[in-house]
DNA sequence: GTCTATACAAAGATAGAC
DNA sequence: GTCTATCTTTGTATAGAC
């Protein structure tokens, strides 16, 4: 099991999470084994592990790159003084449901401190707690968040908030993420206009 | 695979599911196999999937429970005349990890329309909006909740938080879900007393 | 390094005897 | 109603070819 840095490696890794991506996207985690994803990336079982090491980790690196993907969708918007919204966050790749099926079980299933992706999930759960944090701490300072609001409880409901909408939503697409997150952001007291991300 | 209503039948179903609870609380989803589970329960492998059916079946059966089970407490509650409040809730089976592991992962998990437990969580999460719809409502025509809140979007939201603080829980148990959703109910504008379930 | 073929273990499900 | 035996599928480990 590698993870080698050599141009072909690299290359070869690229079109298998393409691929991967793209299997999960449209027909679930449920249905994607390790023979699907290598015979859609064109290769065999165990030469898809040989980049990987194993299924886990495989399915770890596509949820980093989607967070990535997230991350270069609200810079480009900030870089363009578009000032992207939080309420347009699940907008982004929460809005697939292939991909939201796979975080939301990897999400449990990584619970148990033995797995492979543990860590990464903890992180990542504390990462958003701290960056909600220090956007909420920002319109504190700013006077547009009432001081009767504890930015860090906030901070985790909104985190809480995003991740039970994806779940209600896969099972009810009618439900709109969007306004449900502008919704609790009114209530928390904010002031107009609709609060950003960066 | 049966589900008889003979009473030895029944009598080992429960056998099987206390010993199943029991087994998935301690341990986690993750290493809870079907054998595990025949083992603990003194029975082979198809001895026990002769009660259930699928190993599906059994895992939607447990959360059956889970769920009846904290109605019975609710009510209980209710009928002492205590008044269980909102913000207890996560109190109850919430608060036991691998009970919450299963719940969060198989919720995942069934989000296919094929899966067997499908249609369970599809009308749980309905009956839940519909159910916290109605408190709010109640509040409302007491006029203890302002007319600036959309009771519908705001029990979406409570249902939400509740499954995203479970998830975050399980990473960081020092989380208070109770304080966070008391949190959540204030900044709807409820008045005191604390909103209660029932 | 990259990859294939083979082999293997564990899990869930099925068939049929008792 | 329960068991033994069998089958299938899944993920993984090993050996070795290019």
């Amino acid at each position: 099991m590698a993870l080698t840095n050599y141009p072909k490696g690299l290359a070869k890794r690229e079109e298998i999470l393409e691929s991967a991506l793209k299997i999960v996207a449209e027909r679930g985690y449920n249905r994607a084994t390790i023979r699907e994803l290598a015979e859609a990336a064109g290769l065999s079982k165990t030469g898809l592990l040989h980049h990987f090491g194993t299924k886990e980790e495989l399915f770890a690196e596509i949820l980093r790159r989607r967070d990535q993907a997230d991350e270069a969708h609200i810079a480009q918007a900030t870089a363009a003084g578009l000032d992207p919204k939080i309420s347009d966050l699940p907008r982004l790749s929460s809005g697939v449901p292939g991909l939201v099926q796979l975080y939301t079980r990897f999400s449990a299933e990584a619970s148990d401190p033995e797995h492979t992706a543990h860590e990464y999930f903890r992180s990542r759960y504390e990462q958003a707690r701290e960056r909600s944090l220090a956007v909420l701490e920002r319109f504190r300072a700013e006077g547009r968040l009432p001081e009767s609001v504890d930015p860090a409880r906030a901070a985790t409901s909104l985190v809480a908030l995003l991740d039970g909408l994806q779940i209600q939503w896969l099972y009810d697409p009618s439900i709109d993420m969007g306004e449900e997150v502008a919704f609790f952001l009114s209530r928390l007291g904010l002031d107009a206009p609709a609060p950003t991300v960066g």
